[in-house]
DNA sequence: CGTTATTTGTTTCCTAGTAGACAAAATTAA
DNA sequence: TTAATTTTGTCTACTAGGAAACAAATAACG
């Protein structure tokens, strides 16, 4: 399990303003900032984050597919086929081929992988928390609105 | 030279509830897009979004020391030690051991690595302008502000 | 029907990035 | 000054994740 590392303290008299222009290295830095609460809060769970998504939308979507699942989470289908693996010899979710298409995977938790994720859920607001500690609870509510826009997560009605 | 895939169509049908109040996964989505824009505008230069950033913070604060731009970009001392050889080793940037703390390393552009950056950034308002192209003007400009204050960059005159 | 194309998951190989140990230099403490 | 601690960059080993090739199944097409 390789966690990346803390935060570090940033650096004084560093002229940042190419910096402050790129946006994709401003979303490198909260993303990394994210996943560092992620790591520190669910230190003793011994998951993560990637895990904790596929886990927390199989929960959502008893029997999706793999490939969905791949798809919705952009993750690729190569490293999926080796988290689902992994997951399904810990017992966590369970692989079922679907008679009318014999290509796919079904994939559901198991009842250790519900309490699992369960817990795990737990853990989420205070990340949330801390990942936002900066930020008025206005301005993060705005936060995740632009992310989901841009990201195209707008309509969830089922979809 | 190991580029992410483009962007994937989202699946059908799928609950996303969960997904939508993770801040993590969507930023890492986020990130993905932004990147993925990188590489299809700048597919020409041959270079990745990592050392793009290190060869404009070396412009911006010529004779910078290798650990303040690890520092500052979040970037691991190990990780950027390869980077600085490699990227020394093709001419872009110069290292120099100062005299008055011999474990250090001063880093500065050559005229080719400066040729080099002037050139690829460039490219970077096209960059911009298709990774924030489902927001309005005022909601990419807010986004950006957000980021900044979220990472702590917020001060940036001189530092 | 039979043939070709596409989809789905897996496997293999490779690259980016992290952790941890290390050596050398500089700083602090005694 | 000497000794202990910290800082800085590097090296080695390991992990996460991507690309490409692959096999099996299904779909599309003649």
């Amino acid at each position: 399990m390789n966690q990346p590392g803390g935060i570090d303290k940033p650096e004084e008299g560093i002229s940042k303003e190419s910096l402050r222009g790129s946006l994709g290295f401003l979303l490198r830095v909260a993303q990394l900032r994210s996943f560092s609460h992620f790591f520190t809060v669910l230190a003793d769970e011994n998951i993560r984050p990637g895990e904790a998504t596929v886990l927390d939308l199989v929960r959502e979507n008893p029997g999706i597919r793999q490939g969905a699942v791949s798809k919705t989470l952009k993750i690729k289908r190569a490293q999926m086929s080796k988290m689902v693996r992994e997951m399904e010899a810990s017992g966590l979710i369970s692989r079922r081929v679907p008679p009318e298409d014999r290509r796919s995977v079904e994939l559901r938790l198991t009842p250790e992988g519900a309490a699992r994720i369960a817990q795990i859920t737990t853990h989420f607001p205070e990340v949330e928390k801390r990942t936002v500690k900066r930020l008025t609870p206005g301005e993060a509510r705005e936060l995740r609105r632009l992310l989901i826009k841009m990201a195209g997560f707008e309509e969830s009605k089922g979809e």
